[in-house]
DNA sequence: TATAATGTTGCATACCAGTTGCAATAAGGA
DNA sequence: TCCTTATTGCAACTGGTATGCAACATTATA
């Protein structure tokens, strides 16, 4: 994911420690492998570079310490078009919402950032009297270098 | 889920049928209770449905029907913010794409169509060079009824 | 209408991501 | 430092979905 130079490290951890939660050797070890995650990781990859720092971490903790920012809005929940299985994806969640878009063919995750998506939030909030909390728009199709080439059969 | 008066029913059949795949009486059940839902089902939704009609009809038949008719794109997959464990839920592609809202409160889903998520669409398919198979535009926040009254706790 | 070829089904079983109960442990305030 | 309470790790479990395979049904063909 595309870190802006505007992140703070050690942001999620500043984060949670003001809203009154215990930071635990492994909280600090998972935060810190989100924040500094270049790609959307899903729990298993977490938990495996989360090891890499603290050997003995159990996945049990980084599921919970998942479900725990998401609670709080802190990382966002991603499905990648379920391209890889049911897993779930995590990014932390950006200034500003984007959108993701699956090659169906490569695999490549590309983000985008859109005034019209912006908009479309917008008038959701007004037609539909809806108080966003959460959005999550995936898209799935063929990125440009493969659609030139042939398309997967049936 | 507003079925348009468009719809033929017996449509998905007939979809099958033109791509030279095998009508059998199992998949005739599940077609049609695909085609008659008026919400979102899930799996085994699906299946108790199905097994109104057939008995005997299995679980796994159901999943490779939903499998079948996916990959054709005759029916979308939706997640509706995984309010509900991690089940997916199916509906008809329908002519137009709509956007999904989930209560985060009351679970209530709510469908709504926008010019400008048509336009976002549209963008997304120049700007970024991708051919767009599917897309999927999930919103989770408190609908008109919810947002008055107190707000659940963390 | 019978037959052959191939696609589809049902069963049992396995899988995988994620969750839960509980006793042991550790964080942070007094 | 002690005490309270949150957090952890382990093990076992759950729910949704997928698979191997033999039996069976569908469709094309004769």
């Amino acid at each position: 994911m595309p870190l802006p130079e505007t992140e703070i490290p050690g942001r999620l951890q500043a984060e949670l420690m003001s809203r009154g939660l215990r930071m635990t050797r492994q909280r600090r070890t998972i935060l810190s492998v989100v924040e500094t995650a270049k790609q959307h990781l899903d729990a298993s990859q977490l938990l495996r570079r989360a090891r890499r720092l603290d050997p003995q971490i159990d996945r049990v903790t980084v599921y919970r310490t998942l479900g725990l920012l998401k609670r709080h809005g802190l990382i966002d929940e991603l499905d990648l078009m379920h391209m890889q299985g049911e897993k779930h994806f995590y990014e932390r969640r950006p200034q500003r919402d984007h959108i993701h878009m699956a090659c169906l063919r490569c695999g490549k995750i590309t983000e985008f950032e859109s005034d019209l998506f912006d908009r479309l939030k917008g008038q959701i909030q007004r037609d539909c009297r809806f108080h966003i909390v959460v959005t999550r728009l995936e898209v799935g199709g063929y990125c440009a270098q493969c659609r030139t080439t042939d398309q997967p059969k049936d």
